[in-house]
RNA sequence: GAGCCGGUAGCUCAGCCGGUAGAGCAUCGGACUUUUAAUCCGGUGGCCGAGGGUUCGAUCCCCUCCCGGCUCACCA
């Protein structure tokens, strides 16, 4: 925890500020840290309103428009000043004036420090140069900005502080509030598509005796009361399925799963995700889905379906391009054949490519290996990968023709994966063998067979297909952000030295 | 978890072969009534990430640790 702010504090500007609130409390009766004060205006909607009139126009209204917000810079002559404030909606410029404020009311405006959130009102002009602005009336300290912000024209490039102190960030960094505004948008707009598409949004639980659904290390937790140990979700895949059991024909989730795994720009321990399940459809319905969702939200949000990611052009205009793995490979990663069919060949194949197989993988296993080392960076995209071996893929419908591979895709775009889909396994005795044998084998992350699940099966599901997309990637794909903590107002850091 | 890079004033950054710390912005004081990174003059401000070592002397060299970034691994 951090000392409470005192006359004490180390750094002098802090102390500046402090004393110069003090000083207006005292000399210049200014309210402490008052609660009520009435707005009637935003920026966004003054610019609106105003922005396209002259001068000469503006002269002749006299409107008085009552703002609130952040004191973002100051440029002061004596006796007159502008200033920029910010709120929520956009960046204004305003205009004290001494002749206009009067003696007093222009010295409490010259003790204002940039970062003061004040209440000012006035009616619009435009300056010389053209920019509209408010020409002030009148004005109240609303609340004390102790602590000095970055400055204006580097602004914060400090990654440790825009992450940690994102309060910060999202002051002095317009691409940080933009890029959040533009996530809050997406997510609007998928959940729309989903409700108008006739899904229904249901929660399940994030707590779990059992962390099923995907292949992950979970993060344990325990409650007290009922003295249990309890893992934080995975995947909500399970519970929504059940939930096709219960009759639901369509559902979807929003949010948050846990994986206990490393940290990188595409891996936050949190993250969100969209899972969805629709009975009577398969895997090729929700290619057909997706890409028109995913699409019509990018036309939504941005405007456009044609992005760019990093320097390199995407077109989300569908129908997007559909692979096999194998073919995939081949083609496009350049991998024999041979390689790809031939469990022997596969293998040879990963030791010729230092990728360090143990030796005991299927050939499936091995075509994923291969498929994932040479392929999955090149998929520029969008792409659908479909025909995954079975092996990798224990909660798919095996393939009506070829059991070895599953009616499965996975979305790729700029060689990343960003959805998976498949047509779901709803045999109870498959899906029994299937978990048994990943128990069997301790894959890692599976803690023990979900009886329950089976039971629900064996009850009967429709046949169904269901599918997951990652949030935060698909935000950073349509915000050209290179971190995905730059899409997480939060990201998971260490514990940090508040100094 | 591994490799590489980084941490110096509130912020953005310099700091040479080891000689005891600098700039811009912010801030404080002064001038200034239409500015746009306002301008001009003068100041304040530093546990040089932390600890240890080498040295007459360390921001600088060495070791350990903390925090961040990137790449890789795990994963999505």
């Amino acid at each position: 925890m951090q000392e409470p702010l005192t006359l004490e504090d180390v750094n002098h500007l802090v102390k500046q500020r402090i004393e110069k609130f003090e000083a207006m409390k005292d000399e210049l009766g200014v309210r402490h840290f008052p609660n009520t004060y009435r707005k009637d205006t935003d920026i966004s909607a003054f610019a609106a309103s105003y922005g396209e009139k002259t001068a000469e126009d503006l002269q002749e209204i006299e409107t008085v428009h009552f703002f609130a917000g952040r004191v973002m810079a100051v440029r002061s002559f004596g006796k007159a000043s502008f200033i920029h404030f910010q709120d929520a909606t956009g960046r204004l410029q305003a205009f004290f004036e001494k002749a206009k404020l009067g003696e007093d009311s222009y010295a409490l405006f010259r003790k204002l420090d940039i970062g003061d959130i004040i209440g000012l009102w006035g009616a619009p002009i435009k300056t010389r140069t053209g920019e509209l602005t408010v020409y002030v009336e009148g004005f109240e300290l609303l609340t004390k900005s102790f602590r000095p912000l970055p400055e204006k024209w580097h602004g914060l490039k400090d990654m440790d502080i825009r992450y940690r102190q994102r309060y910060v960030d999202l002051i002095v960094t317009p691409e940080a509030r933009s890029t959040f505004l533009a996530r809050t948008k997406i997510v609007s707009a998928i959940r729309a598509y989903m409700d108008g598409n006739g899904f229904v949004e249901v929660e399940t639980p994030m707590m779990q005796t059992i962390a099923g659904g995907a292949t992950a290390k979970p993060f344990l937790t325990h409650h007290n009361t009922l003295d249990m140990d309890l893992f934080l979700r995975i995947a909500p895949e399970l519970y929504l399925k059940r939930l096709l059991v219960g009759g639901f024909e369509r559902v979807y989730e929003i949010n948050r799963n846990f994986r206990n795994e490393g940290i990188s720009t595409r891996h936050n321990p949190e993250f969100t995700m969209i899972e969805f399940y629709q009975a009577y459809a398969d895997y090729t319905d929700l290619m057909r889905y997706t890409e028109e969702m995913i699409s019509s939200v990018a036309q939504q949000v941005l405007g456009t379906m044609k992005v760019t990611y990093q320097g390199q052009p995407i077109d989300l205009t569908p129908p997007w391009q559909r692979y096999t793995l194998k073919d995939a490979t081949v083609d496009l990663g350049g991998v024999p054949r041979d390689a790809m069919e031939d469990r022997e060949k596969a293998l040879a194949f990963c030791r010729a490519r230092g990728l360090e197989p143990e030796g005991n993988e299927s050939l499936g296993e091995l075509q994923l290996l291969i498929f994932e080392s040479t392929t999955e960076d090149k998929l520029a995209g969008p792409v659908f990968v479909t025909s995954y071996p079975t092996e990798v893929s224990p909660l798919s419908r095996k393939n009506t023709e070829d059991p070895s591979i599953v009616d499965r895709f996975e979305l790729f775009i700029v060689g990343r994966e960003i959805a998976n889909a498949f047509s779901e396994l709803n045999d109870p005795f498959d899906q029994y063998e299937r978990f048994a044998r990943q128990i069997e084998k301790k894959e890692e992350g599976t803690s023990e067979l979900d009886e329950d699940y089976i039971r629900a099966l064996e009850y009967g599901m429709p046949p169904a297909a269901g599918e997951g997309i990652g949030i935060d990637r698909l935000v950073m794909l349509l915000t050209d952000s290179p971190s995905i903590r730059d899409v997480i107002l939060f990201p998971l850091l260490r514990k940090g030295d508040l100094s």
